[in-house]
DNA sequence: ACAGATTACTTTGATGTCCAAGTAAAGTCC
DNA sequence: GGACTTTACTTGGACATCAAAGTAATCTGT
């Protein structure tokens, strides 16, 4: 499964990893190393690429995706324990988002009248400005074109999107 | 690129996501934003299950990295900076893994005799020991079977490096 | 209705990551 | 050889994440 040849093979960390595992006689389990390590560090350069350009905007990837999701809603406004459900993250997460968006003014909480544990959070124009700035801005530097052409990165997604289920995604 | 059917399209907080850009007219970056979103979540999903399985034995991944680093070194040694080369991450980062490792014993720290700046890392007996057993456990509960076969893991494994070279890995 | 179980959040604490600044030890250049 | 630059780490600060515990409100069963 490594690229291969001879040529950046010994320089590529992950290529290098690979054949230690090999070489240790784990063979069997290289590959999904590789695999793994190789998600671990798009996801990292990921993160790097996309924060970098949302930082002078004041935001992080986690406010920018809770932004997001509320600016799709009809109303704006969604319990906080929806908006974990749907970014897939712990309650601890969304309440400390919330509350560092909210100090921004860029969404406001308050009481749900249906449910008295339950608080809603509601996008702000300010937020909602400013989440349709940078979706545009990192939809044209980064998700226009990740380097994958369409059949690959299909092939890929179909990949990944098995991997989401044999670890527990219960898509 | 969505797996397509009305199977679960609507369910799948990605597809979903997918549906949501396309209809506000970024066709263009629904596909990037899918791939990207997909990476997010399959790494969170790849480290939990990861570490749920080192934290009983005391490790982290992080730390999982670097003592596995050093036990494939010749002399079970090497300076911190050139770990965070190989691992590809901050110095600073670096520095606090080793300092846990230090206190669970598991490395020593020293001075590196040949330049006065850096710092050896130096895995122990009870280190080289760990590791190991941890590594078998990783084999065997994970990389054995990402739930990709050999085929399609190729080509998501080209994808990944393709969009390692577009984010910025030297590789 | 009332006690007990469940649900929805928040709080606190431990980790990891990166950035920016600080310190110490080379390496460079007249 | 002494001043300036670069390199290698360490520190301190800001964030994000999850686990575990705590609080408050709703639901259940008899």
């Amino acid at each position: 499964m490594p690229p291969d040849a001879a040529t950046s093979l010994r320089d590529d960390p992950i290529d290098l990893a690979h054949h230690n595992w090999v070489a240790a006689g784990w063979a069997d389990a290289a590959d999904g190393m590789a695999m793994v390590t190789s998600i671990m560090r798009v996801q990292q350069l990921l993160l790097a690429r996309i924060e970098g350009l949302l930082r002078p905007n004041g935001l992080t990837f986690a406010r920018f995706e809770l932004l997001r999701l509320l600016a799709f809603t009809r109303l704006g406004v969604l319990p906080v324990g929806k908006i974990g459900e749907r970014l897939q993250v712990h309650p601890a997460s969304v309440t400390n988002a919330v509350q560092r968006l909210e100090l921004a003014g860029l969404v406001e909480r308050r009481a749900n009248p249906d449910d008295g544990r339950s608080v809603l959070a509601e996008i702000t124009p300010a937020g909602r400005e400013l989440v349709e700035r940078c979706t545009a801005l990192l939809n044209t530097e980064v998700f226009a074109d990740v380097g994958v052409d369409a059949t690959t990165g299909a092939d890929a997604r179909a990949a990944l999107d098995a991997m989401r289920r044999t670890f527990g995604d219960p898509a």
